[in-house]
DNA sequence: GTCAATGATTTGAT
DNA sequence: ATCAAATCATTGAC
């Protein structure tokens, strides 16, 4: 039969012809790309600046900072608390609590790695899986893949937001000084109230003295000077509250006085000047 | 539980 | 920067 080699002619010259109509596809389509391509760089933003987020620097520096990111986070929060001057009491609390944020983070940032890997993926196949029926080029494609990556970069800067948010407000819970408030101890009290007393005319301490205090008391020169604070206001506003306390002073002070011989010409009391 | 004492912080003035 | 004053938050006695 001839119907055989008919047959094969006509497919033959299909073929010929969807080849055909094919490469004029492609260099339509070509142009189409460039049409689309000169108009969208006309409309809308031609250069494509993506500088640091100078937020999202600050908040990787924060966090890194806390100890969350970074590789030698728990030498650092050791550093930390160390520095804090608290011992061992509520550090396990505190780095458990900071752990677990901690790896909440880097749960959560995998998990948006991975969503933002797959769903570039999937988008990318789309495209090029269209890019056969319409006009779509790789530039295009390319430009849709680093929008994806920015938005998924917004989530992510959500997500340092909030973890940071999450340490602050367990460092002010934990690491606020006015929380593990402790009182000073008897003999440093002793030693304040001493010098307190026999200043009264003038109880603002010097650096120097502020110094010394602070070595024999065992705090640090800010507590000293919060104690000098307090205390001099808390006297005046009620001088007959702290009477007693003073007579009590005034008597060692006079004792150590006789003790020591009489050459203290400046270690008599004060009274404190109230005008 | 209440409540005064107390250390720390905040605010505002100098 | 330092201070007074008001205020906060905890401690410790009751």
């Amino acid at each position: 039969m001839s119907l055989n080699t008919e047959q094969g002619m006509d497919e033959a010259q299909e073929r010929k012809h969807r080849l055909n109509m094919h490469r004029m596809k492609n260099a339509l389509f070509q142009v189409l790309c460039e049409i689309k391509e000169k108009s969208a760089l006309s409309q809308r933003n031609p250069p494509e600046d993506d500088p640091p987020d100078p937020q999202q620097l600050r908040l990787d520096r924060m966090l890194e900072s806390e100890g969350v990111i970074g590789n030698d986070a728990d030498a650092q929060l050791e550093g930390q608390l160390a520095a804090s001057g608290d011992n061992t009491a509520e550090h396990g609390d505190y780095r458990a609590k900071l752990n677990q944020i901690r790896s909440i983070y880097h749960a959560e940032l995998e998990k948006y790695n991975n969503a933002c890997q797959e769903f570039t993926q999937h988008v990318q196949n789309l495209l090029r899986e269209q890019s056969r029926t319409r006009p779509i080029s790789q530039r295009e494609i390319q430009r849709t893949i680093t929008i994806i990556s920015r938005r998924f970069n917004q989530i992510q800067l959500q997500l340092k937001q909030s973890t940071c948010e999450a340490v602050m407000i367990l460092r002010s819970r934990f690491l606020d000084a006015r929380r593990k408030r402790r009182n000073f101890s008897k003999q440093a009290t002793e030693v304040l109230n001493e010098y307190f007393y026999s200043h009264l005319s003038n109880p603002y301490p010097s650096e120097e003295a502020k110094e010394e205090l602070a070595r024999k008391c065992g705090i640090t020169v800010s507590q000293v000077s919060n104690w000098f604070g307090n205390k001099r206001i808390r006297y005046k506003k009620n001088i007959g509250k702290f009477q007693e306390e003073a007579n009590l002073y005034a008597a060692k002070n006079a004792q150590a006085v006789c003790q020591t011989g009489a050459n203290g010409s400046s270690m008599g009391y004060d009274t404190f000047d109230n005008s």
